[in-house]
DNA sequence: CAGTGGTCTAGACCACGCG
DNA sequence: GCGTGGTCTAGACCACTGG
């Protein structure tokens, strides 16, 4: 067998999702059936479908009326410019939501607050001791009620101390970005990181993520003129989201993308 | 059993490797061993080392001196703003080089040329008939031999035809952002779009990925004043690669990182 | 050769949830 | 109820590769 059994089973069942012969929510044949077609033991169908469960292109949903069905890639889009710019007189928080819902989709948010000591990635990249201490503000975020991102926000404690709005656990209405601004702290550079990987057990809690679903995960360090004031990690589930930035002049992008139109 | 056996067993095997009781590098127990420590059957076993094998946390080696090693996090930054900014004359296939050897590596690329019809995306982004053809430059990026990025370039045919050294399929010296600018097809913007999703086998052949490998997806498209000129798929190994930009006064940013700063 | 993982079989019992 | 996938067992043979 050049081809172990499992992959061939694979194979064609991939082709028949890819080429559309299977569509977005159909179900695949139950397992008794594909050991029938395949003339496969059960666990040799196992092995083919986790294949598709691990490439994202089926779930498996338990129960009668359950199966593996073919996942839809339905994503959201995060404009991670639009609302953080400097000079952009939009709070980040209503830009979320606006956007989410201009693209046809219901938003909610839950905060929460927490004082964390600084880990050595998170020091490093606030410029801060080590063993200090930084407020974290964690949103997690919804979409038609479902989880969909989940956004660690990192403030230095004496700014927390300065700007005290940053220790309440609450919503900012205005945004922290047009806060920190309006109290003499401006960000006027970003550092953006973008990373691929699969999640942690938690983050597969937080997000309920299916198998085969990776995270994109975002890290954005804002400056003032002075030092760094935030590091932001937003974790993204990878089948419901992506990032999109410009550089340049935006005019000439919204020429081609209507949707791209400074608001 | 309110937890499966098989989580258990991977839940234990992934608090020693999250804990540092086993590094990089390091095998776990083999799997008969492990059905031993865990009474349970190999199947189960293999259930339980699948999970982290998804996580990315190992890989499995066949063979005698074998077994399921811890992977390593060795990841490769690279600079989209660096060498494609308006008005950077540093030449992109130069810039991504000197990247990877700046961070102890050995670089080599494999350029090949295509002739493509456009896909409905593709000619959305390029704005360009759906019908109409399109060169294709594809560069397979390797690092240390090993391949680590895939970056395919579509341009309109009718560029091409007037700067004909995009048909060629060799390596352009000055870089293709630098010799469109001198042909006076300047880009003055980008328009970025990152996305995470699990390779299509034909990208985990290309890439030789290991399985809980996802895929870093950087798609940007290049306009001039005029209109967009070309489209990059950018598709880096999620465990060798992240993406690094930034806005703003870079300046200020390289006083605290000072790799950053322009060269 | 001997030990590793890779593949495959044939069965069993369970949890879930639609009809 | 009964069909779906979820978990688990016990065994088998194979391919690869270091010692």
């Amino acid at each position: 067998m050049a081809q172990p059994k499992y992959r061939q089973i694979a194979s064609e069942l991939r082709d028949q999702i890819v080429s559309g012969i299977l569509r977005e929510g159909d179900r695949l044949p139950p397992e008794p059936k594909l050991q029938e077609q395949y003339a496969a033991s059960r666990n040799t169908v196992r092995d083919a479908t986790a294949l598709l469960l691990h490439e994202g292109l089926v779930y498996r949903v338990p129960g009668r009326g359950g199966g593996m069905v073919v996942r839809r890639r339905a994503t959201l889009t995060f404009h991670a410019h639009r609302a953080e710019m400097p000079a952009q007189p939009v709070a980040e928080t209503d830009a979320w939501r606006s956007e989410v819902v201009a693209q046809g989709y219901e938003a909610s948010q839950d905060f929460s607050l927490m004082i964390r000591a600084v880990s050595s990635d998170l020091a490093e990249r606030l410029h801060v001791e080590p063993d200090s201490v930084a407020v974290l503000r964690r949103c997690v975020r919804h979409i038609n009620g479902q989880p969909s991102s989940l956004q660690d926000t990192y403030y230095p404690m004496d700014l927390a101390e300065d700007v005290r709005e940053l220790l309440s656990p609450k919503d900012i209405p205005q945004g922290t970005t047009r806060l920190l601004a309006e109290r003499g702290h401006e960000q006027v550079a970003y550092y953006d990181e973008y990373v691929s990987r699969m999640p942690t057990p938690e983050e597969t809690n937080l997000l309920g993520l299916q198998p085969g679903t990776p995270i994109l995960l975002h890290i954005r360090t804002g400056y003032t003129e002075h030092r760094p004031v935030r590091v932001s990690f937003n974790v993204l589930a990878g089948d419901r989201n992506q990032i999109v930035t410009t550089h340049g002049d935006v005019r000439i992008i919204a020429k081609f993308r209507p949707e791209e139109a400074p608001e």
